[in-house]
DNA sequence: ACAAGATGATGAACACTGTTTATACTCTTA
DNA sequence: TAAGAGTATAAACAGTGTTCATCATCTTGT
């Protein structure tokens, strides 16, 4: 701090977003394996010492592409809601799930270091950038289906037994009942699940079209927990298109 | 084959399984990365070019890990269901699913290696065993599943678009309609997903108790296809013990 | 404008990794 | 017992992340 060097600063910040630039190319070109402090070094033609002045080590690195993978997977569902601010529910809530399988479809590897992170030491809780990210991903969802029962939409949750929501709500500043929350994880893992097994090449498109089963699934989804059916006319191409005239 | 030396076979089939073990254990304790082929080598007391005579590289060394991380979770969930053969479908797969998860939790980095394999070079279709043992996972709810809609139970499916079956049918010798198949894979997702989440740390278990939550979102969703509930007395705990004492 | 000092980059080294190859060894079998 | 198949080995190679002492560069107070 304390009025920094302006050149200095500005030639530092441009060097680090180069370098977490080409690892996340090398990842998305060659697996996780494929992303290399040397090579790294090598096509930026810089020492790989060098990086170190950057970075404190190659799990720095890793933590925080993981943070702009998260935050850059959390900017296109927001956008995706705010595309359908004016709409109901249901239709923002189908756009955001959409968004959500086309950004982890676009970016398979990327998605996959979020999810399950290939990387050894650290799961990182409070650490910093990585978990608020990991969080505003959910958040997004979650605004938006509390927005719903908050207007007296959508009152089919999933019964069980009480679970403890206080330490939820601090952390959200959200107040909702332990069945709502209950449901939301539960469609967290619905849609969440649909996106792992198609990114991890489980769901073998030459029996299905998983776009197709993915829009299926969530329309069916969204009408379990009691919304109004969305507009026929939101689908992923949709989406896509709203995305690109932006 | 051909009358092979009893001897030298012994041998041979003990150390290669010796090399897995202390893979699976190295993956265990330390995480994908942990797992170094020079560690194993070092572990047995044993050259690490000799592990070359029993897998032809360490991506091959993963490959049957993998294969035998598939076929312990399947087995899991066929003897789950196995116990409840005498009982209603509803049972056989409630206790499928919490076998599943409980399996997935009870080794974690294995369950992450066998789905999201940090491994770079394989995803090996139709490349032997490994895909094998995948579909054999599927195959086990898939197999309930089917029986109950034969028996003219649980009709409620998730409507869409026709897809391709005659592939799928060909490959598990099961003839659904699209209809069920797309509901099928929706539930696979579902409960996939919800396993995923907590393996990955992204369900906190500081505001919520994942077993229940997972119990309850498996009989709300059982409920959903339609059959009846399920007994009450099926938890994780009931099938803990029923497997201790087998 | 210039010396002092902070900041950044470097090459060499270390301890690892997977993999190959030529060599030595051991055991089976004819 | 001799031949030969099967197995294990040490040494080497190319590559990895990381550290450290050294050197260049740029900012800044006087």
């Amino acid at each position: 701090m304390s009025v920094p060097s302006s050149r200095r600063a500005r030639l530092r910040h441009e060097l680090t977003a180069a370098i977490k630039d080409t690892a996340l190319r090398q990842l998305t070109d060659g697996g996780p394996q494929a992303v290399t402090l040397r090579g790294i070094a090598r096509e930026l033609e810089i020492s790989p010492a060098a990086i170190y002045g950057y970075f404190s080590s190659l799990d720095d690195l890793y933590a925080n592409v993981i943070a702009d993978g998260f935050n850059a997977l959390a900017a296109q569902t927001e956008a995706a809601i705010a595309i359908y601010r004016e709409r109901g529910f249901q239709d923002q809530m189908l756009a955001a799930l959409l968004a959500y399988r086309w950004w982890a479809v676009e970016h398979p590897e990327l998605f996959r270091l979020l999810y399950f992170s290939p990387i050894p030491g650290f799961v990182a809780p409070e650490d910093g950038p990585t978990l608020d990210a990991a969080l505003r991903v959910s958040a997004a969802f979650l605004f938006v289906l509390a927005d719903a029962w908050r207007s007296g939409l959508g009152e089919q949750v999933t019964p069980g037994p009480h679970v403890e929501t206080e330490k939820f709500a601090e952390r959200f500043g959200l107040h909702i009942t332990a069945d709502q929350l209950r449901t939301a994880v539960g469609c967290w893992g619905q849609f969440h699940g649909l996106v792992c097994l198609e990114v991890g090449g489980h769901i073998g498109n030459e029996w299905t079209s998983p776009a197709a089963l993915y829009e299926a699934s969530m329309r069916a989804m969204l009408r379990r927990l009691g919304l109004p059916d969305a507009s026929d006319a939101i689908t992923t191409e949709t989406i896509k298109a709203a995305f690109a005239g932006r």
